[in-house]
RNA sequence: GGUGGGUUGGCCGAGAGGCGAGGCAACGGACUGCAAAUCCGUGUACACGGGUUCAAAUCCCGUACCCACCUCCA
């Protein structure tokens, strides 16, 4: 069993063959800090997560980049607007943007390497680019580089576009460009309206890098020149990816081999934006769901299917969740085992989740029905970790030690009433058991019969 | 104009020529003092119109609608 995976690139699903047997290099574009991330954003790092995760179980040493964005024109634009320094609004974004992938228990990367710590390896890059004569210095003096589309026969064969047939770009500033699709490489300083503190020296004068160079330059030092496997979200095919092979090529990488690209969430049939994007800040769905539960509502569709995001959509996945949690709990903490062969055929097949999911509801209920559920939910719990879901990973935070304290105390509190239901029920007297039952309700605690005696918890589950 | 993707039952969401993924909801039954949890059962779903085939949600042709990208937009 090989595992097989979409490649943009060719357009077709094909077997996964490292460049090196038993390792991955994957490079993942990652966000421009601008602003707080939404859940659109982190779809695309829970994707990724997913496929780092089964790389990694299947026996691959994985090496995985994801770069952030800490310099670029809308970072300009907004921390101008906001009247506080760029390197401040960006690195604050990027603190936002980690502790959200935290809470839904995304793998720190290999490395996460930022655009302004690697000024030196772009300009090396774009040096070879004009050595080799696929870019120029703008003739207008504006100390801008631009990659010359014309020069490099292949362009436009990641999104399998011909220059010719490209929209000519209507706001595009022609600027000294030879070709209006020609791309900037290196962005002159505009004293006028640029802080000094967004400029690096470069022979071209100073300036600032271009955004597609970044991702070409650091994928470059990390993974080598020619790595495995690189991913984004779908809008990054183009101009984004296909400007990175071009001049990666250009300057003589082999570049990626396999190119992966998730599909987006949107909001009432809508791309999401800042303008309706307000409600849908992580740390707002938050409020309603767990982390856990977000991030199986984003596993529970496939990675190349578009997602119509709604609250009630996402409740719902949060109530079959519990199930699985349900169940868990009643099997008990259990060891974790193997995951099985209907699941991993799932996952090999182009990390299908929604398939997996379903070996996961499937093994509950075969847990469910079976006189020991242990090994259904050592199972459960396999599958559950590689798709970065098992509930007792510690990395969902569960219980803080005031948690642990406050549960004896509400237990200590709650037995000496159940205590009391017990005689109730005992006696028969159903009447005065329901009135316990709906006491302890009204403070905020389920209580549930079952064959090893009533239990409670809390009624709201998060 | 170019490129790519989509339209599946009340809802979410897979599949990609033959056997109704899975979840949520609903309804019936079992269990329960009643619940809860759980189990069992219940659905003539594949945008529309043609065609190919013994067999089409799946392939072909056409139509409609939707979405993304086309040089600095996640």
């Amino acid at each position: 069993m090989t595992f097989r995976l979409y490649d943009t690139a060719t357009r077709e699903v094909r077997d996964f063959v490292p460049l090196e047997e038993g390792k991955a290099g994957i490079y993942v574009c990652g966000l421009t800090v601008q602003s707080e991330p939404h859940v659109g954003h982190v779809r695309s790092a829970v994707n990724f997560d997913v496929l780092r995760r089964w790389l990694t179980h299947t026996g691959h040493d994985v090496t995985f980049i994801r770069n952030v964005t800490d310099i670029d024109d809308k970072i300009l634009t907004k921390s101008a607007e906001q009247g506080r320094p760029w390197f401040n609004l960006a690195y604050a974004m990027h603190a936002e943007l980690t502790r959200a992938l935290a809470s839904i228990n995304v793998l720190a990367p290999t490395y996460e390497p930022g655009a302004t710590g690697h000024v030196p390896e772009m300009l090396q890059m774009i040096e070879t680019l004009i050595a080799n004569g696929h870019a120029y210095a703008a003739e207008d003096g504006s100390g801008d580089v631009y990659f010359d589309v014309r020069s490099w026969p292949a362009y436009g064969e990641l999104t399998g576009q011909k220059v010719d047939d490209m929209e000519p770009a209507g706001d595009a500033d022609p600027r000294g460009k030879r070709d209006p699709r020609d791309f900037a490489l290196w962005k002159g300083w505009k004293q006028d309206s640029e802080p000094a503190t967004a400029a690096w020296p470069s022979p071209y004068g100073p300036g600032r890098p271009g955004w597609h160079i970044e991702c070409s330059a650091m994928a470059g030092k990390y993974l080598g020149p020619a790595f495995d496997i690189h991913g984004g979200g779908v809008d990054l095919r183009f101009p984004h990816h296909e400007n990175e092979q071009a001049q990666s090529r250009a300057a003589g990488h082999a570049f990626a081999s396999y190119w992966m690209h998730n599909a987006w969430i949107t909001t009432a049939g809508e791309k999401m934006s800042k303008s309706l994007g307000n409600s849908l800040l992580v740390p707002k769905v938050l409020e309603r769901v767990r982390g856990i539960e977000l991030r199986f509502y984003m596993v529970s569709a496939h990675y190349r299917s578009h997602v119509e995001f709604s609250f009630e959509a996402l409740d719902e996945a949060a109530v079959g969740f519990r199930r699985i949690e349900t169940f868990l709990d009643r099997a008990g903490a259990g060891e974790v085992g193997a995951v099985p062969a209907e699941f991993v055929a799932a996952m090999d097949d182009d990390l299908g989740t929604p398939a997996a999911v379903a070996v996961i509801f499937d093994t509950v209920r075969e847990g469910n029905r079976a006189e020991d559920p242990a090994p259904h939910a050592a199972a459960v719990r396999a599958m559950l970790g590689v798709l970065g879901l098992d509930p007792a990973d510690p990395a969902w935070g569960a219980g803080s030690s005031d948690d642990a304290a406050l549960t004896a105390v509400v237990d200590a509190l709650v037995a000496g009433l159940l205590e009391q239901r017990a005689e109730a029920r005992a006696d028969k007297d159903y009447a005065r058991a329901d009135v316990i039952r709906d006491q302890i309700k009204a403070a905020g605690i389920v209580v549930e019969d079952t064959p090893a005696g009533p239990k409670w918890s809390l009624s709201d589950a998060r």
